[in-house]
DNA sequence: CCTACCGATCGGTAGG
DNA sequence: CCTACCGATCGGTAGG
């Protein structure tokens, strides 16, 4: 069944494909680097992509995937502001539990491609916006619940949450400050609990 | 004076080069592109640089002589939390002043160096933890002239407040919102706000 | 500052 | 999936 082995081979790319992007950027992952780490030849890599860009495209899926299996799907609690909070910890869980060597993949992919136009740009822009707009919606369900004070902006509110992430994948990355988490942890339960009615 | 032509040069050099690296990365500035964009030869650029790595280094340094013209030396108003004010203020001025083709140079350059490790990423950590513990320190004096409660911790309130500039320049690079200035702005301003005394 | 060049690596293809 | 190869570009050097 070489459809299969196929299938897998391409699953067994795309992993180290997201790992060494986190690490060293989408740009940087070059196919004879990427065929080095696996034990293969370069065209037995690109051999599965039309061309770079889509092994980029399809390295953007990938880690997509893995966010949606670690995060989205592993969010639990009632609607509302339960749930807005569990948005926040298992998103700062998957960052802290170094799914990637190199932090999280859309906060290195976001600064590589922001001045980069083209199709990667664009599906990490439409991603990360998904995700920054469902903090959003669900503060604003919390709003409606009666949950969280009338005159917040649920906006402002998941721009706020979303920065203290960001942020801790910087300082805990680049300044390797062991308390960045507690830190992000800490903004995010005093700016909750401050709008909380 | 052909010494004093040579350093001419080299300030031209470091200014497209930062200018590139905030677009395309530091990696993606390579001595061909960057020959090319002043009309000059690669060894003509080479020559001032003793490799691609120093160019590197030179180029972080070029960055933050513009930041510390830019935003350090162009801070005003008391010490304490006016001081404090006034950094946020103009980091963000700076940001959306657009100096750099593709926002923020150092939160490109963190992002891209932060699995590297070497001698670029030291000094890139070494320069934005500066920026980020004088904005901490500001806000203990702040605290200790009586302007800032004091049960906050310093440090914490320098790390919301360099998080809500970080996410902006993501959020303006990358989603292209032209509310990320605002956003930052007023986030910045409600949690001075809260602390104040 | 230039031209001319070095070996290595880039993305990608031909052919099997 | 492989070897063998293409032209282009990489960082860098020799020599002027």
């Amino acid at each position: 069944m070489p459809k299969q082995r196929s299938t897998h081979t391409r699953q067994l790319i795309l992993d180290k494909a997201t790992d060494l992007a986190s690490l060293e950027g989408l740009e940087g992952v070059s196919i004879g680097r990427l065929a080095d780490a696996l034990g293969m030849s370069k065209s037995g890599v690109i051999g599965h992509f039309a061309s770079k860009q889509d092994l980029q495209l399809a390295t953007v899926e990938a880690a997509r995937e893995r966010f949606e299996s670690e995060v989205l799907d592993a969010i639990e609690g009632e609607p509302g502001i339960e749930r807005l909070r569990a948005m926040t910890e298992r998103w700062i869980q998957y960052i802290e539990g170094e799914h990637f060597s190199g932090g999280c993949f859309f906060w290195a992919a976001s600064a590589e491609f922001d001045g980069r136009p083209g199709a990667v740009r664009d599906r990490l822009a439409e991603l990360t916006a998904l995700w920054l707009d469902a903090i959003g919606a669900e503060a604003r369900l919390a709003q409606r619940l009666g949950e969280i004070d009338d005159g917040e902006d649920p906006a402002q509110l998941a721009f706020e949450l979303h920065a203290y992430v960001q942020e801790a994948n910087w300082s805990y990355q680049l300044l390797e400050r062991a308390d960045s988490f507690t830190r992000a942890r800490r903004a995010v339960e005093s700016r909750i609990a401050r709008v909380s009615i």
